[in-house]
DNA sequence: TCTGGGGTCCTAGGACCC
DNA sequence: TCTGGGGTCCTAGGACCC
Protein backbone atom coordinates (compact mmCIF):
# COMPACT_ATOMS: atom_id res chain seq x y z
CA UNK A 1 0.00 0.00 0.00
CA UNK A 2 2.96 2.46 0.17
CA UNK A 3 5.19 1.44 -2.85
CA UNK A 4 4.84 3.24 -6.13
CA UNK A 5 3.31 0.54 -8.20
CA UNK A 6 0.00 1.98 -9.91
CA UNK A 7 0.84 2.78 -13.37
CA UNK A 8 -2.39 4.81 -15.18
CA UNK A 9 -1.68 4.15 -19.23
CA UNK A 10 -3.70 6.69 -21.27
CA UNK A 11 -3.19 6.51 -24.83
CA UNK A 12 -2.54 10.01 -26.57
CA UNK A 13 -5.69 11.35 -28.72
CA UNK A 14 -6.85 7.90 -29.54
CA UNK A 15 -8.92 7.46 -32.71
CA UNK A 16 -6.78 10.79 -34.12
CA UNK A 17 -3.52 9.01 -33.68
CA UNK A 18 -5.25 5.66 -35.03
CA UNK A 19 -6.34 7.58 -38.15
CA UNK A 20 -2.83 9.12 -38.33
CA UNK A 21 -1.12 5.40 -37.98
CA UNK A 22 -3.04 4.28 -40.57
CA UNK A 23 -3.08 7.10 -42.99
CA UNK A 24 1.04 8.78 -43.67
CA UNK A 25 -0.43 11.60 -45.23
CA UNK A 26 -2.43 13.06 -41.96
CA UNK A 27 1.02 12.66 -39.84
CA UNK A 28 2.07 15.82 -38.57
CA UNK A 29 -0.76 17.27 -39.84
CA UNK A 30 -3.70 18.64 -37.40
CA UNK A 31 -6.71 15.75 -37.60
CA UNK A 32 -10.03 16.12 -36.22
CA UNK A 33 -12.28 12.95 -35.85
CA UNK A 34 -15.92 14.01 -36.45
CA UNK A 35 -17.88 16.49 -38.07
CA UNK A 36 -20.95 17.84 -36.18
CA UNK A 37 -19.00 17.14 -33.17
CA UNK A 38 -15.21 16.82 -32.64
CA UNK A 39 -14.83 13.00 -31.01
CA UNK A 40 -10.94 13.38 -31.24
CA UNK A 41 -8.61 15.96 -32.20
CA UNK A 42 -4.57 15.16 -32.61
CA UNK A 43 -2.00 17.22 -30.82
CA UNK A 44 -1.50 19.39 -33.79
CA UNK A 45 -5.52 20.24 -33.67
CA UNK A 46 -5.10 20.89 -29.68
CA UNK A 47 -2.28 23.70 -30.27
CA UNK A 48 -4.56 25.62 -32.26
CA UNK A 49 -7.35 25.22 -29.18
CA UNK A 50 -9.50 22.62 -30.63
CA UNK A 51 -10.71 20.53 -28.11
CA UNK A 52 -12.89 17.19 -27.57
CA UNK A 53 -16.77 17.62 -27.70
CA UNK A 54 -16.38 21.07 -29.21
CA UNK A 55 -18.33 21.95 -31.70
CA UNK A 56 -17.31 20.96 -36.07
CA UNK A 57 -17.72 24.93 -36.60
CA UNK A 58 -16.05 26.24 -33.83
CA UNK A 59 -13.14 23.58 -34.50
CA UNK A 60 -12.80 24.82 -38.39
CA UNK A 61 -12.87 28.46 -37.25
CA UNK A 62 -9.96 27.65 -34.31
CA UNK A 63 -7.58 25.57 -37.17
CA UNK A 64 -8.80 25.78 -41.00
CA UNK A 65 -6.10 23.78 -42.07
CA UNK A 66 -7.28 20.78 -40.10
CA UNK A 67 -8.39 17.49 -41.85
CA UNK A 68 -11.37 15.96 -40.41
CA UNK A 69 -11.89 12.64 -40.80
CA UNK A 70 -15.33 10.38 -40.57
CA UNK A 71 -14.40 8.07 -37.12
CA UNK A 72 -13.86 4.36 -38.32
CA UNK A 73 -15.10 2.34 -35.10
CA UNK A 74 -14.03 -1.16 -35.92
CA UNK A 75 -10.30 0.51 -36.78
CA UNK A 76 -10.72 1.48 -33.10
CA UNK A 77 -11.74 -1.44 -31.62
CA UNK A 78 -9.00 -3.60 -33.29
CA UNK A 79 -6.76 -1.66 -32.06
CA UNK A 80 -7.65 -0.90 -28.43
CA UNK A 81 -7.69 -4.45 -28.16
CA UNK A 82 -4.20 -4.96 -29.16
CA UNK A 83 -3.52 -2.32 -26.55
CA UNK A 84 -4.84 -4.56 -23.96
CA UNK A 85 -3.43 -7.35 -25.01
CA UNK A 86 0.14 -5.53 -24.09
CA UNK A 87 -0.78 -4.34 -20.98
CA UNK A 88 -2.25 -8.03 -20.32
CA UNK A 89 1.37 -9.09 -21.03
CA UNK A 90 2.76 -6.41 -18.78
CA UNK A 91 1.23 -7.10 -16.01
CA UNK A 92 -1.04 -9.53 -14.37
CA UNK A 93 -3.69 -7.01 -12.96
CA UNK A 94 -5.34 -4.54 -15.29
CA UNK A 95 -8.36 -2.21 -14.77
CA UNK A 96 -9.82 -1.25 -17.77
CA UNK A 97 -11.00 2.13 -17.27
CA UNK A 98 -12.60 3.23 -21.37
CA UNK A 99 -11.54 2.12 -24.46
CA UNK A 100 -8.30 3.65 -24.44
CA UNK A 101 -6.95 4.10 -20.73
CA UNK A 102 -6.59 1.48 -17.95
CA UNK A 103 -4.80 0.97 -14.56
CA UNK A 104 -2.22 -1.84 -14.09
CA UNK A 105 -0.90 -3.03 -10.93
CA UNK A 106 3.07 -3.39 -10.87
CA UNK A 107 3.20 -4.73 -7.32
CA UNK A 108 5.68 -7.15 -6.62
CA UNK A 109 7.10 -7.17 -10.25
CA UNK A 110 10.44 -5.56 -9.13
CA UNK A 111 12.15 -9.28 -9.41
CA UNK A 112 10.98 -10.26 -12.73
CA UNK A 113 10.13 -7.08 -14.58
CA UNK A 114 12.39 -4.16 -12.71
CA UNK A 115 10.85 -1.72 -10.96
CA UNK A 116 7.57 0.15 -11.79
CA UNK A 117 8.98 3.27 -13.76
CA UNK A 118 11.08 0.52 -16.08
CA UNK A 119 7.68 -1.41 -16.56
CA UNK A 120 6.28 1.70 -17.51
CA UNK A 121 8.92 2.76 -19.81
CA UNK A 122 8.99 -0.61 -21.52
CA UNK A 123 5.23 -0.73 -21.99
CA UNK A 124 5.18 2.34 -23.87
CA UNK A 125 7.70 1.16 -25.82
CA UNK A 126 5.82 -1.86 -26.66
CA UNK A 127 2.80 -0.31 -27.25
CA UNK A 128 4.19 1.88 -29.91
CA UNK A 129 6.37 -1.10 -31.73
CA UNK A 130 3.49 -3.66 -31.61
CA UNK A 131 0.33 -1.58 -32.01
CA UNK A 132 1.70 2.06 -33.49
CA UNK A 133 0.37 4.30 -30.95
CA UNK A 134 1.61 6.79 -28.90
CA UNK A 135 0.88 6.30 -25.08
CA UNK A 136 1.55 7.87 -21.79
CA UNK A 137 1.58 6.44 -18.37
CA UNK A 138 1.60 8.00 -14.90
CA UNK A 139 3.05 5.94 -12.33
CA UNK A 140 2.38 6.71 -8.42
CA UNK A 141 0.85 5.41 -5.39
CA UNK A 142 -2.42 5.89 -5.43
CA UNK A 143 -5.25 5.38 -8.29
CA UNK A 144 -6.14 9.37 -8.02
CA UNK A 145 -2.14 10.40 -8.39
CA UNK A 146 -1.55 8.07 -11.06
CA UNK A 147 -4.15 9.42 -12.96
CA UNK A 148 -3.27 12.73 -12.40
CA UNK A 149 -0.22 12.40 -13.18
CA UNK A 150 -0.70 10.89 -16.54
CA UNK A 151 -2.58 14.06 -17.61
CA UNK A 152 -0.02 16.15 -16.40
CA UNK A 153 2.93 14.01 -18.68
CA UNK A 154 0.76 14.09 -22.02
CA UNK A 155 1.14 13.69 -24.83
CA UNK A 156 3.68 10.76 -25.17
CA UNK A 157 5.04 10.95 -21.83
CA UNK A 158 5.85 9.17 -18.65
CA UNK A 159 5.86 11.00 -15.34
CA UNK A 160 6.42 8.84 -11.72
CA UNK A 161 5.70 10.38 -8.54
CA UNK A 162 7.89 9.83 -6.05
CA UNK A 163 6.47 9.15 -2.78
CA UNK A 164 7.85 11.34 -0.60
CA UNK A 165 6.74 14.20 -3.60
CA UNK A 166 3.45 14.06 -3.29
CA UNK A 167 1.77 16.75 -1.70
CA UNK A 168 4.39 18.87 -3.63
CA UNK A 169 2.89 17.26 -6.88
CA UNK A 170 -0.86 17.33 -6.07
CA UNK A 171 -1.50 20.52 -3.47
CA UNK A 172 -0.21 23.28 -6.41
CA UNK A 173 -2.61 21.82 -9.05
CA UNK A 174 -6.18 23.87 -9.48
CA UNK A 175 -9.07 21.46 -8.39
CA UNK A 176 -10.52 20.62 -11.90
CA UNK A 177 -7.53 18.29 -12.38
CA UNK A 178 -8.63 15.85 -9.49
CA UNK A 179 -10.10 12.60 -11.09
CA UNK A 180 -14.08 13.01 -10.80
CA UNK A 181 -14.02 17.35 -10.77
CA UNK A 182 -16.05 18.64 -13.13
CA UNK A 183 -17.61 22.16 -14.29
CA UNK A 184 -20.08 21.92 -11.84
CA UNK A 185 -17.86 20.35 -8.72
CA UNK A 186 -15.17 22.88 -9.55
CA UNK A 187 -17.70 25.98 -10.00
CA UNK A 188 -19.06 24.75 -6.36
CA UNK A 189 -15.60 25.26 -4.72
CA UNK A 190 -14.67 28.51 -6.73
CA UNK A 191 -17.95 29.66 -4.77
CA UNK A 192 -16.31 28.69 -1.53
CA UNK A 193 -13.08 30.23 -2.43
CA UNK A 194 -11.60 27.06 -3.11
CA UNK A 195 -9.04 27.11 -5.95
CA UNK A 196 -6.47 24.94 -5.00
CA UNK A 197 -6.34 21.07 -4.39
CA UNK A 198 -4.47 22.34 -1.36
CA UNK A 199 -6.74 24.37 0.09
CA UNK A 200 -9.75 21.80 -0.31
CA UNK A 201 -7.10 19.51 1.26
CA UNK A 202 -7.30 22.23 4.10
CA UNK A 203 -11.05 22.47 4.30
CA UNK A 204 -12.78 20.10 6.81
CA UNK A 205 -14.67 17.15 5.27
CA UNK A 206 -17.90 18.45 6.92
CA UNK A 207 -17.47 21.25 5.52
CA UNK A 208 -17.18 20.13 1.71
CA UNK A 209 -20.36 17.30 2.56
CA UNK A 210 -21.99 20.84 2.89
CA UNK A 211 -20.67 22.42 -0.78
CA UNK A 212 -21.00 19.63 -2.44
CA UNK A 213 -22.77 16.19 -1.32
CA UNK A 214 -22.15 13.68 0.94
CA UNK A 215 -19.96 10.73 -1.54
CA UNK A 216 -18.70 13.67 -3.66
CA UNK A 217 -17.65 15.54 -0.18
CA UNK A 218 -15.74 12.43 1.54
CA UNK A 219 -14.21 11.41 -1.84
CA UNK A 220 -12.86 15.08 -2.37
CA UNK A 221 -11.48 15.43 1.37
CA UNK A 222 -9.72 12.17 1.06
CA UNK A 223 -8.17 12.20 -2.27
CA UNK A 224 -7.40 15.40 -1.70
CA UNK A 225 -5.32 15.14 1.25
CA UNK A 226 -3.45 12.28 -0.65
CA UNK A 227 -6.06 9.46 1.34
CA UNK A 228 -6.78 6.62 -1.85
CA UNK A 229 -7.24 3.27 -0.72
CA UNK A 230 -8.95 1.86 -3.85
CA UNK A 231 -6.50 -1.18 -5.28
CA UNK A 232 -6.21 -2.09 -9.41
CA UNK A 233 -8.71 -4.79 -10.03
CA UNK A 234 -9.85 -6.58 -12.71
CA UNK A 235 -12.93 -4.95 -13.86
CA UNK A 236 -16.54 -6.15 -13.46
CA UNK A 237 -19.09 -6.27 -16.11
CA UNK A 238 -21.22 -3.67 -17.37
CA UNK A 239 -24.19 -2.22 -15.90
CA UNK A 240 -26.20 -0.92 -18.64
CA UNK A 241 -26.97 -1.05 -22.41
CA UNK A 242 -27.33 2.09 -23.82
CA UNK A 243 -28.98 3.63 -27.50
CA UNK A 244 -29.45 7.15 -28.33
CA UNK A 245 -29.51 9.69 -31.41
CA UNK A 246 -29.74 13.07 -31.70
CA UNK A 247 -32.50 14.11 -34.16
CA UNK A 248 -31.27 18.23 -35.30
CA UNK A 249 -33.48 21.05 -34.19
CA UNK A 250 -36.18 20.93 -36.87
CA UNK A 251 -39.58 19.51 -35.01
CA UNK A 252 -39.81 16.39 -35.24
CA UNK A 253 -43.83 15.02 -35.77
CA UNK A 254 -44.94 11.80 -33.40
CA UNK A 255 -44.34 9.64 -36.20
CA UNK A 256 -40.92 10.15 -36.91
CA UNK A 257 -40.20 10.18 -33.23
CA UNK A 258 -41.58 6.64 -32.94
CA UNK A 259 -39.48 5.44 -35.87
CA UNK A 260 -36.67 6.45 -33.67
CA UNK A 261 -38.11 4.73 -31.06
CA UNK A 262 -38.48 1.74 -32.92
CA UNK A 263 -34.75 2.29 -34.63
CA UNK A 264 -33.03 2.37 -30.74
CA UNK A 265 -34.99 -0.09 -29.31
CA UNK A 266 -34.25 -2.26 -32.12
CA UNK A 267 -30.24 -1.39 -31.54
CA UNK A 268 -29.90 -1.68 -28.32
CA UNK A 269 -31.51 -4.81 -27.84
CA UNK A 270 -30.02 -6.68 -30.51
CA UNK A 271 -26.77 -5.62 -28.83
CA UNK A 272 -27.82 -6.98 -25.45
CA UNK A 273 -28.86 -10.21 -27.25
CA UNK A 274 -25.16 -10.78 -28.39
CA UNK A 275 -23.98 -10.23 -25.11
CA UNK A 276 -26.36 -12.63 -23.57
CA UNK A 277 -28.31 -9.90 -21.30
CA UNK A 278 -31.37 -8.90 -20.13
CA UNK A 279 -32.42 -5.78 -17.89
CA UNK A 280 -35.37 -4.63 -16.14
CA UNK A 281 -35.03 -0.92 -15.91
CA UNK A 282 -36.16 0.39 -19.18
CA UNK A 283 -34.68 4.75 -19.03
CA UNK A 284 -35.74 6.78 -21.68
CA UNK A 285 -33.58 9.94 -22.23
CA UNK A 286 -34.75 13.29 -23.81
CA UNK A 287 -33.11 16.24 -24.50
CA UNK A 288 -34.92 19.47 -25.19
CA UNK A 289 -34.21 22.37 -27.35
CA UNK A 290 -32.60 24.62 -24.45
CA UNK A 291 -30.95 21.93 -23.99
CA UNK A 292 -32.15 20.73 -20.42
CA UNK A 293 -32.42 16.90 -20.19
CA UNK A 294 -35.11 14.52 -18.51
CA UNK A 295 -35.09 11.09 -18.39
CA UNK A 296 -38.12 8.70 -17.42
CA UNK A 297 -38.31 5.21 -16.43
CA UNK A 298 -39.68 2.07 -15.55
CA UNK A 299 -38.76 -1.01 -13.90
CA UNK A 300 -40.24 -4.06 -15.41
CA UNK A 301 -41.29 -7.16 -13.33
CA UNK A 302 -39.09 -9.04 -15.56
CA UNK A 303 -35.50 -9.01 -16.69
CA UNK A 304 -36.07 -8.35 -20.54
CA UNK A 305 -33.92 -8.21 -23.92
CA UNK A 306 -36.63 -8.75 -26.57
CA UNK A 307 -37.14 -5.44 -29.02
CA UNK A 308 -41.09 -5.67 -28.42
CA UNK A 309 -40.81 -6.01 -24.64
CA UNK A 310 -38.40 -2.55 -24.32
CA UNK A 311 -40.06 -0.96 -27.21
CA UNK A 312 -43.57 -1.40 -25.02
CA UNK A 313 -42.13 -0.01 -22.06
CA UNK A 314 -40.30 2.96 -23.99
CA UNK A 315 -43.52 3.90 -25.93
CA UNK A 316 -45.44 4.42 -22.71
CA UNK A 317 -42.54 5.94 -20.86
CA UNK A 318 -42.57 8.56 -24.53
CA UNK A 319 -46.20 9.15 -24.31
CA UNK A 320 -45.76 10.25 -21.34
CA UNK A 321 -43.38 12.92 -21.61
CA UNK A 322 -45.58 14.08 -24.74
CA UNK A 323 -46.72 16.93 -23.09
CA UNK A 324 -43.23 18.22 -22.08
CA UNK A 325 -42.06 17.45 -25.19
CA UNK A 326 -44.55 19.30 -26.96
CA UNK A 327 -43.40 22.24 -24.91
CA UNK A 328 -39.96 22.21 -24.91
CA UNK A 329 -39.02 20.51 -28.02
CA UNK A 330 -37.00 17.45 -28.59
CA UNK A 331 -33.60 17.42 -29.62
CA UNK A 332 -32.08 13.92 -28.91
CA UNK A 333 -33.87 10.40 -27.30
CA UNK A 334 -32.06 7.35 -25.91
CA UNK A 335 -32.82 3.76 -24.15
CA UNK A 336 -30.81 3.13 -21.73
CA UNK A 337 -31.64 -0.94 -20.02
CA UNK A 338 -30.28 -0.98 -16.82
CA UNK A 339 -30.64 -3.68 -13.94
CA UNK A 340 -29.36 -5.79 -15.76
CA UNK A 341 -28.82 -9.68 -14.99
CA UNK A 342 -27.34 -12.68 -17.55
CA UNK A 343 -28.82 -13.96 -19.85
CA UNK A 344 -29.00 -17.64 -18.01
CA UNK A 345 -32.92 -18.78 -17.34
CA UNK A 346 -33.69 -19.80 -13.70
CA UNK A 347 -37.23 -20.75 -13.31
CA UNK A 348 -38.85 -20.59 -9.59
CA UNK A 349 -42.04 -22.25 -9.63
CA UNK A 350 -43.30 -23.49 -6.43
CA UNK A 351 -46.12 -26.24 -7.33
CA UNK A 352 -47.76 -25.66 -3.55
CA UNK A 353 -49.05 -22.42 -1.70
CA UNK A 354 -46.54 -20.61 0.25
CA UNK A 355 -48.53 -17.82 2.10
CA UNK A 356 -45.75 -16.69 3.98
CA UNK A 357 -43.31 -16.57 1.35
CA UNK A 358 -40.84 -18.09 3.06
CA UNK A 359 -40.26 -21.36 0.57
CA UNK A 360 -39.48 -18.92 -2.28
CA UNK A 361 -37.28 -16.34 0.13
CA UNK A 362 -34.77 -19.87 0.40
CA UNK A 363 -35.08 -20.59 -3.53
CA UNK A 364 -33.89 -17.35 -3.92
CA UNK A 365 -31.26 -17.31 -1.83
CA UNK A 366 -29.75 -20.54 -3.52
CA UNK A 367 -30.25 -18.98 -6.64
CA UNK A 368 -28.05 -16.16 -5.50
CA UNK A 369 -25.24 -18.69 -4.30
CA UNK A 370 -25.25 -20.31 -7.39
CA UNK A 371 -25.53 -17.26 -9.59
CA UNK A 372 -24.18 -14.50 -7.89
CA UNK A 373 -25.82 -11.72 -6.56
CA UNK A 374 -26.94 -9.97 -10.05
CA UNK A 375 -29.14 -13.17 -10.34
CA UNK A 376 -32.12 -11.75 -7.95
CA UNK A 377 -32.84 -8.25 -7.82
CA UNK A 378 -35.16 -8.10 -5.52
CA UNK A 379 -35.25 -11.07 -3.72
CA UNK A 380 -37.17 -10.02 -0.47
CA UNK A 381 -39.70 -8.43 -2.36
CA UNK A 382 -40.14 -11.02 -5.24
CA UNK A 383 -42.03 -13.38 -2.61
CA UNK A 384 -44.75 -10.90 -2.07
CA UNK A 385 -44.82 -9.17 -5.26
CA UNK A 386 -48.15 -9.59 -6.55
CA UNK A 387 -47.20 -9.55 -10.00
CA UNK A 388 -45.09 -12.75 -9.00
CA UNK A 389 -48.50 -14.48 -7.74
CA UNK A 390 -49.85 -14.32 -11.42
CA UNK A 391 -46.48 -15.14 -13.51
CA UNK A 392 -45.88 -18.54 -10.75
CA UNK A 393 -48.69 -20.41 -11.53
CA UNK A 394 -49.17 -19.58 -15.38
CA UNK A 395 -45.39 -21.08 -15.62
CA UNK A 396 -45.33 -23.69 -12.89
CA UNK A 397 -43.88 -27.11 -14.57
CA UNK A 398 -42.94 -25.15 -18.07
CA UNK A 399 -39.29 -26.31 -19.05
CA UNK A 400 -36.56 -23.87 -19.35
CA UNK A 401 -35.98 -22.21 -22.43
CA UNK A 402 -32.47 -21.29 -23.03
CA UNK A 403 -33.44 -17.80 -24.38
CA UNK A 404 -35.96 -17.13 -21.52
CA UNK A 405 -34.51 -14.17 -19.45
CA UNK A 406 -36.52 -14.65 -16.77
CA UNK A 407 -34.99 -15.25 -13.02
C1' DT B 1 -19.62 27.89 -29.21
C1' DC B 2 -23.70 25.01 -29.53
C1' DT B 3 -23.19 20.15 -28.24
C1' DG B 4 -22.40 12.94 -30.34
C1' DG B 5 -22.76 8.54 -28.32
C1' DG B 6 -21.45 5.55 -24.87
C1' DG B 7 -21.10 4.83 -20.03
C1' DT B 8 -20.68 5.23 -14.26
C1' DC B 9 -22.13 6.58 -9.67
C1' DC B 10 -24.81 9.38 -6.25
C1' DT B 11 -28.97 11.74 -4.14
C1' DA B 12 -33.53 12.40 -2.51
C1' DG B 13 -38.24 11.48 -1.75
C1' DG B 14 -42.03 8.27 -1.65
C1' DA B 15 -43.88 3.56 -1.17
C1' DC B 16 -43.65 -0.28 1.33
C1' DC B 17 -42.04 -3.68 4.72
C1' DC B 18 -40.59 -5.51 9.37
C1' DT C 1 -54.19 2.98 18.49
C1' DC C 2 -50.16 5.49 17.96
C1' DT C 3 -45.37 5.77 17.23
C1' DG C 4 -40.49 4.74 16.00
C1' DG C 5 -36.18 2.97 13.83
C1' DG C 6 -34.24 0.62 10.08
C1' DG C 7 -34.22 -1.23 5.61
C1' DT C 8 -35.12 -2.02 0.27
C1' DC C 9 -36.86 -0.65 -4.11
C1' DC C 10 -38.39 2.63 -7.56
C1' DT C 11 -38.33 7.06 -9.97
C1' DA C 12 -36.22 11.26 -11.48
C1' DG C 13 -32.51 13.96 -11.76
C1' DG C 14 -27.52 15.53 -11.39
C1' DA C 15 -22.66 15.15 -12.12
C1' DC C 16 -18.87 13.16 -14.23
C1' DC C 17 -15.96 10.42 -17.48
C1' DC C 18 -14.06 9.12 -22.25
Amino acid sequence: MDEVTILHADLDAFFASVEQRDDPRLRGRPVIVGGGVVLAASYEARAHGVRGAMGGARARRLCSQAVFVQPRWPAYVEASKAVFEVFDRTTPVVEPLSIDEAFLDARGLEHIAGTPAQIAARLRRDVLEQVGLPITVGVARTKALAKVASAAAKPDGLLVVPADGEIAFLHPLPVERLWGVGPATAAKLRGHGLQTVGQVARTAEAALIQIVGRAAGRHLHAIANNRDPRRVRARRGRRSFGSQSALGRSPTTPEALDAVLVGLADRVTRRMRAAGRAGRTVVLRLRFGDYSRATRSQTLFEAANATEAILAAARTLLAAAMPVIERRGVTLVGITISNLVDGRAVQLALPFEDPTGLVLDAAVDDVRDRFGPTAVTRATQLGRDPGLAAWLPAHAGRPMDPSDTRR
